[in-house]
DNA sequence: ATGCCGGATGTAATCGATTACATTTTCATC
DNA sequence: GATGAAAATGTAATCGATTACATCCGGCAT
């Protein structure tokens, strides 16, 4: 059998071979690339010329080893395959990947397992920043994501008492508003349908609830609140409580903690024969693609997802290249309420 | 003014401190962690002792200058707000990030300057592989992925001609089925409503259709056909152009090439008093969430989506490790159509 | 002519790991 | 106790870029 010759790698143009056909020492070519400026006209096409004709790239792990950075940030997401997160994540994509940054995708999915993996991750100096839309600093068994010394930027949902720069909406203020439009519209009997309580977004939504009511004097009522957590089986769960009450207990409106239940919710109550929004006004929260392609369309608060990404995103790259100066620690998008076709005023 | 003193960078223990520590030569160090095995029970309880004290994580851009890897790989994905791709996203990222692999995820959203930077990215060696889910090999101005001598595995949309591992379904196969269904129900008159005609999913979509008509005689009425481009958007524009047609003329039927557009199209012509699926029998093709959120649910062939995504991420895997090997070209995995409550036998 | 200045370029150290090869240690066997 | 093979460890080259510092050179003021 013939020996295996020695495979000369085809792809790899190092500088050094730049370097040579150019007639120039390596340091003129990396200056080249980064400097143009210094470097005198005719060597610099000559440099160039070398670059195109030997396909030359640099390559990033040398240069990332040397100069200490990655040129990559992580993001943080609860789970992907939610539309909402998606949104947001393009917004991110634009602005990260227009400043030349790499985009490492963490899908949490619930499980500590992959947190913990992405956690080493980013304290083995993977990374040169890191998002978090997960509503907490990301943990391993052994650490914590604040012993990386790497810039954080937080959007969507608020972590309370950290220092790092946060991207949200008023949460409080426009599920008050939400509710005030349904209490304008005449309805005196509005119920909530809950996230999670542990969630700090449930927690703020259901406080401009409360804020709404008590504008108008209408008393909290603990049996008009159902709970779920985000999800639209949830919806459909409380769907069927709400069917379940005596109809002269039931409420004409309900105010939803997010989109996706108070779509479940509309399925089951429509499945029984009851009519939105004439028996039952909806109002949801998020504004997903989805609410408006629903039937009815969905009146909800909508949040501007991708900018609260490119808004984020932004702030991260400011944090990563000046090093420091948080811009704003607190930074809120507006967020508007969109009439569409699932409130109406209470029937007489 | 105080001169600056110099700091010491906090977080960076090198392999050479841990080294130090215990007493070792640094290439025992690097052994203790690469493979336990060959180094004895003592030492490596010290070694193991100084990394734990010193808290030491590899340099990972030093690791990959040496042995050549990144352990990352780029799925590029035509629209990452797209809730199909968003699950087969999932299920790459379970098998990829279980087997230690970071994940870019290059979003085209139909923009070549997007793509041209990810094709540069790739051939710069910033990734072990690439996985493609965007139907066809990414290109730039001056190159084409296949320049990057990279391990290649395309999922979800076939690119023809190519000799790289392939995981879909066989979409002319179930297409063919989901209409079928359709004339076992007894229809004799159905629309389709195609997705853009330059898109290799829509052409055999369309194949099956037209091979399920051939088997019972029917005739492809090109009056049927209704265009579309796989948007919501289309749907609803689809729906209104079969309610201008004469009622003798309507279709009972309708076979659309994706869910987004049949949810479109169901709203439409709802909204105009026609009832689906009385007078309208639909069938979907994906089987996205929200598939089975709508009203009525949809019937339609749900994609073994995460598991589409897991597979190619496993053949990625088996081709970066093993060097080559793809160890099938074209894998097909089950399609299944799932029947629910957009069809019934057409009006007597 | 001399010296000085500054612009262009070159030389070589450096980033932090992996690993081929060299060296030392261990230990079974005669 | 000598011998050699195998096991454990150490030494130093290497990956490919960036960049501090050194060098060279031409021009200008004295």
């Amino acid at each position: 059998m013939a020996k295996r010759p020695r495979v000369t790698r085809p792809g790899a143009a190092k500088i050094a071979d730049v370097a040579r056909l150019a007639g120039v020492s390596v340091a003129t070519v990396s200056r080249t690339l980064a400097r143009p400026e210094v470097v005198i006209e005719e060597t610099r096409t000559r440099v160039l010329a070398a670059v195109r004709e030997t396909g030359y790239t640099p390559n990033i792990s040398a240069r990332n080893l040397r100069v200490r950075k990655t040129m990559v940030v992580l993001v943080a997401v609860p789970d992907i395959a939610n539309t909402f997160f998606a949104e947001v994540l393009e917004g991110i994509d634009d602005t990260l990947s227009a400043a030349g940054y790499g985009l490492i995708i963490a899908n949490l999915a619930g499980s500590p397992e992959k947190e913990a993996r992405y956690v080493d991750l980013v304290c083995a100096g993977q990374v040169d920043g890191v998002l978090l839309l997960c509503g907490h600093v990301m943990r391993s068994p052994n650490r914590d994501l604040r012993d990386a010394r790497v810039p954080l930027v937080a959007a969507c949902e608020y972590i309370s008492g950290e220092s790092f720069p946060q991207v949200t909406i008023d949460n409080i203020g426009t599920a008050s508003e939400a509710v005030r439009h349904l209490v304008e519209l005449g309805h005196r009997s509005i119920a909530y349908l809950s996230g999670p309580k542990s969630n700090i977004l449930e927690q703020q939504r259901f406080a401009g609830y409360r804020q709404a009511l008590q504008g108008t004097g209408i008393a909290v009522d603990e049996g008009l609140i159902l709970r779920g957590d985000f999800t639209f089986r949830t919806g459909v769960d409380a769907g069927r409580a709400l069917l379940g009450l005596k109809p002269a207990a039931r409420p004409t409106a309900l105010f939803a903690a997010n989109d996706e239940m108070a779509i479940g919710l509309i399925k089951t109550v429509h499945a029984a024969g009851l009519q939105v929004p004439k028996d039952l006004s909806v109002v949801g929260f998020d504004g997903i693609a989805y609410s408006n392609y629903c039937e009815p369309t969905l009146t909800t608060v909508v949040q501007p997802r991708r900018d609260l990404g490119a808004t984020a995103a932004a702030e991260l790259i400011a944090l990563m290249t000046t090093g420091r100066a948080p811009i704003r620690k607190g930074t809120q998008l507006p967020a508007k309420l969109i009439l569409r076709d699932s409130t109406c005023r209470p029937p007489a």
